[in-house]
RNA sequence: GGGCUUGUGGCGGAAUUGGCAGACGCAGCGGCCUUAAAAGCCGCGGCCCCUGACGGGGCGUGUGGGUUCGAGUCCCACCAGGCCCA
């Protein structure tokens, strides 16, 4: 890489002998890298420990682990791990007894899809990706407890994702007690009469009677049918994108237009068995509880809408001339008397049934294309919002149980199945996308909400609040209501009739947790041939991923997870594959479970098997966890800073939240929360250039001074864009490192803004921080003789500079205020150098400032100085609070607002002493005249401002 | 379309509860040192105007309004960029 600043960053035959430069930083990197290994200073104490303080405070500080893809590491990546890294350090130097480590996301897709090209065993691209992120971090001197590393593919390590998955299988969830509890208590319960099983086959919490059957009149069929329904980790049919050309099942995301985003196959939409997280039954809870952490206001906003409450009615309509109800949720129960029409998702059973007897009035044809398209569009194809609704009539008719009017009943696609019933009650008066397919199809249109004066709509159609009109019929009147009001009168009558009740709705989904692939965590359950599905016993764990000779999905019409290939480990028998003798035969023949878990499975709870990383009892010893996460007299429990990407906001941080709420409930955690405080590093961006017609141009095709297209000669536009291959902006950690030095790289990214601001990489500025380190270096050590270079009595202003100083970093590092705290460092290494040095206990306290940001330099200036310990885990020096203030202070005085002077008085100067002060300054006296001041404000110690007469 | 978020010199950014806007760094300019250059060290630096100079004045934190003795900071409206959801 050639260098962009004018700094000679390698030493020359002219440059001084002992300049820190370069090869200096490359010489005393590794060296105290290892002896910050040799020594074990950053290794984390247990409790149990014969090091562990149990009056220390405890630190558990954690980055968002990363995947180790095999294009090494980005400068992206290091710089929440360098906020992580100088916090850590800080509080160990502050006697904390600090958790900080690092580990590995490692199973996944893209090892997968390298496997399918090239047949090489995912297991080695990973296991060589790893290595390869190991190296590039421990350059950069992190201080990790190493000894804790893991990766989520080691078998000890999901092992326990397995044990804790198995929990989950293990469990219900009671929703009188709002918890999880294992799934013995539930059969307790039904033994003991305390719940029995509804006409539907449902459990209902009430003892057994002539519609609720007991559980002990259930065969065992409908015994186990009834439980594994409960579990909160379940198996049920769900629509998946099925590719039969790639043999995959797709996310929503790789669905365009019924094809598939790689390739353009078909895709089909198909029930297929899935195992499925029963989430939403801490739907509330996961709400809730965001209240008490400490997490950015905008990733509490996302998961509190990805959750989706929502407050509303279900009512249900019967079909004109038949005995079919459709039942329908609604968020606006007031606007019923403007329901015109109703409209049922193409996958709603009573359009099944249309079909099979079509009233006269029904296109059946027209109906059964309609029918057939529309299931395999989807959802957010169907969901975006489009001004050509389409729909078919079904012939049926319902009728409005307030007004009694006939609403004609519609299929469209823009209904979906998955959310409320599939089917709902169409107010296109208040309503944008009822309105659209109203105005499209020709369907009656009323107002029944008086818009607030003075808001305005587009299109004549009110969508918000407002009040009540045109809503009377014989048996309920809300006019002149609110909508609030008017909800609740409505959901009352509804009620009164027996016709519907107020309920909450979630956008929230259960978890489908099944994948087709082959680099993922096994599930630990076999099937028998009659369909019942079996735990493997916790003493068989890990069930081991089998080796498969190709990874390539075949292809198949029906959905086929690639572990099918591995026969003879598929078909086994209950003995050979670890279930309890006691529910199974051990010469039972079984299926072993060919899905896999998704990526997400080994992040859920990694934090925890950090905590105790090589236990082979238990995913996590009792003691230590309360140690570790649990609450505090300080904390209400859970990893005290957690900092990773924004990216992450809602899917990894509620998972993890699921699994935690789930251990807590099942008595395995204390806190009921996985991450009290949590931090989003920002985006990385770099600067590019665009072309006047858009378009982008790689970095490399520009000069940059005059921003002139080498090849075409014309002007373009700086921007600031992602890094990205084709712009040819990526910058490789170990250049900038092999260039100037971990120390300078990790100065230069917290140097370069607050950490959770996005902010351009300019490599130009990088000097910046590495004449800072220079002139540190200088202060220390005479360039030409390398000998220590110090003064013997103390600069009564450095002193004093020196304890401004370590106030600001001691205040801003907690904070993560890095940036600021290094101006500070620099504003003293510019006043130290221009006073003439510092003495050997001044520079000793510098480097232990200087040592979390960088931790070398500082390490090498500490042991210069002859210290026989490690700097790293030297106590933090300390300032003296009145060593922050002068004597006199200098003040400005305003006139109307424009500062016209300004005063030097002491610092403790009254009010009165100021404005005495201020007025006899000649300037200000001069421009006053003689008339004396109306009004003179004075703020102690920051300004006087005159309001001349 | 909705939600969140950000607009401060040529660039990155700083500025407790409203209290001297532009700390610190980059780029730039001038000086010292040097045969010369680099490095280093010292200094200058928002824009405009008056002045030979010393000094002084006006305008300035995306735009327009408001509150206030005083607004980058608080309120209202608008414009532009970024991220997430649709």
């Amino acid at each position: 890489m050639a260098s962009q600043g004018s700094v000679q960053t390698m030493s020359t035959a002219t440059t001084p002998a002992h300049r820190y430069c370069a090869e200096l930083a490359n010489t005393i990197e590794p060296r105290w890298q290892a002896a910050w290994a040799d020594a074990s200073c950053f290794a984390a104490h247990n409790p149990g420990d014969a090091s562990f303080d149990p009056t220390a405070e405890r630190f558990f500080c954690m980055d968002m682990f990363p995947y180790p893809s095999g294009a090494g590491l980005h400068v992206g990546h290091p710089l929440g791990y360098i906020g992580s890294d100088i916090i850590s350090r800080f509080k160990r130097m502050n006697g904390a007894n600090v958790l900080h480590p690092m580990g590995w996301d490692a199973f996944g897709l893209p090892a997968e899809q390298y496997a399918i090209q090239t047949g090489v065993h995912p297991r080695e691209t990973t296991t060589k990706a790893i290595g390869n992120f190991r190296r590039q971090l421990q350059r950069f001197g992190f201080s990790y407890d190493w000894s804790r590393e893991f990766a989520t593919i080691d078998e000890d390590y999901y092992r326990w994702t397995q044990w804790i998955w198995l929990q989950a299988f293990g469990a219900w969830y009671d929703d009188d007690a709002r918890r999880a509890r294992p799934i013995d208590t539930l059969i307790t319960m039904l033994e003991a009469g305390e719940a029995s099983i509804d006409a539907r086959g449902q459990l209902a919490r009430r003892a057994p009677d002539d519609t609720h059957r007991h559980w002990r009149d259930l065969d065992a069929d409908e015994q186990r049918s009834l439980l594994d329904n409960q579990r909160l980790a379940y198996l049920a049919e769900q629509t998946v994108n099925w590719c039969p050309k790639l043999g995959t099942v797709l996310a929503n995301e790789e669905v365009i237009d019924g094809r598939s985003e790689r390739g353009g196959h078909p895709v089909v939409r198909r029930g297929l068995k899935q195992w499925m997280f029963r989430i939403t039954a801490f739907a509330q809870r996961l709400l809730d509880e965001l209240d008490e952490l400490d997490w950015p206001e905008s990733t509490r906003t996302q998961q509190a809408e990805w959750i989706g409450r929502s407050e509303g009615a279900e009512i249900r309509f019967t079909v004109d001339g038949t005995d079919d109800t459709i039942d329908v949720f609604t968020t606006r129960p007031d606007t019923l008397f403007g329901a015109t029409f109703m409209v049922l998702a193409p996958e709603h059973p009573l359009v099944e049934r249309v079909l099979e007897a079509p009233p006269s009035d029904c296109d059946a044809t027209a109906l059964r294309d309609y029918v057939e398209t529309a299931r395999n569009r989807s959802d957010v194809d169907r969901m975006a919002e489009k001004k050509d609704k389409t729909g078919v009539f079904t012939g049926l008719h319902a009728s409005n149980p307030l007004t009694g009017a006939s609403m004609a009943v519609w299929v469209a696609d823009y209904v979906l199945m998955g959310y409320g019933h599939g089917a709902i009650m169409a107010v296109p008066g208040h309503d944008d996308r009822d309105n659209a397919f109203a105005r499209r199809f020709d369907l009656p249109i009323f107002d029944v909400v008086q818009a607030p004066d003075g808001a305005e709509t587009d299109d004549g159609c009110w969508t918000g609040a407002g009040t009540a009109i045109n809503s009377s019929s014989d048996t309920l009147s809300i006019d002149g209501m609110s909508t609030a009001d008017a909800k609740a009168a409505v959901i009352e009558w509804a009620q009164r009739e027996g016709i519907g009740s107020g309920v909450t709705n979630w956008r929230l989904r259960d978890w489908l947790f099944s994948r087709q692939r082959y680099w993922g965590e096994p599930f630990p359950v076999v099937h028998t041939a009659d369909g019942g599905t079996y735990p493997v016993g916790d003493a068989a764990l890990p069930v081991t991923l089998p080796n498969i000779d190709d990874y390539t999905p075949g292809e198949h019409d029906d959905p086929t997870p690639l572990l099918g290939k591995a026969v003879d480990w598929v078909d086994t028998t209950a003995g050979e594959a670890g279930v309890d003798p006691a529910v199974l035969a051990p010469d039972t023949p079984v299926r072993r479970e060919t899905n896999t878990m998704p990526g997400w499975a080994g992040s859920c709870w990694y934090y925890l098997r950090y905590c105790d990383p090589h236990n082979t009892e238990a995913f996590i010893d009792p003691e230590i966890e309360q140690y570790w996460v649990g609450p505090t007299a300080a904390s209400k429990g859970g990893v005290d800073l957690y900092i990773g990407g924004a990216e992450h906001a809602v899917l990894h941080l509620l998972y993890a939240r699921f699994w935690h709420k789930m251990l807590f409930d099942l008595g395995h955690v204390t806190s009921s929360e996985p991450f009290r405080k949590l931090f989003h590093q920002g985006l990385l961006t770099s600067f590019a250039w665009k072309r006047a017609d858009g378009s982008l141009v790689p970095v490399d095709e520009v000069d940059e001074d005059t921003a002139i297209e080498t090849a075409s000669g014309e002007m373009v536009e700086r921007i600031i864009a992602k890094m990205s291959k084709s712009l040819r902006n990526v910058v490789n950690p170990d250049d900038v490192i092999a260039e100037y030095g971990a120390d300078t790289f990790r100065l230069y990214e917290m140097y370069m803004g607050p950490l959770d601001a996005s902010k351009p990489w300019n490599t130009r500025d990088i000097v910046g921080v590495f004449r800072f380190l220079q002139r540190a270096w200088r202060l220390a050590v005479n360039e030409d003789s390398g000998e220590l270079m110090l003064r013997e009595t103390a600069d009564d202003a450095v002193e004093r500079q020196l304890h401004r100083m370590i106030a600001k970093v001691t205040d801003d590092i907690p904070k993560l205020a890095f940036n600021t705290a290094i101006a500070a460092m620099i504003e003293f290494v510019n006043t130290a150098t221009q006073a003439g040095g510092l003495t050997s206990d001044q520079l000793n306290r510098f480097a232990r400032v200087l040592c979390p940001f960088a931790p070398h330099m500082a390490e090498e200036i500490h042991h210069r100085l002859g210290a026989d310990d490690l700097c790293s885990i030297a106590p933090w020096p300390t300032f003296d609070p009145a060593m922050l203030q002068d004597d006199r202070i200098e003040m400005p005085v305003q006139i109307k607002g424009k500062v016209r002077g300004r005063i030097t008085v002491p610092a403790d100067a009254d009010n009165a002493a100021i404005e005495a002060a201020a007025l006899a300054d000649e300037r200000i006296a001069d421009l006053l005249g003689d008339a004396p001041p109306r009004k003179v404000i004075i703020v102690a110690g920051k300004i006087v401002n005159i309001i001349p007469g």
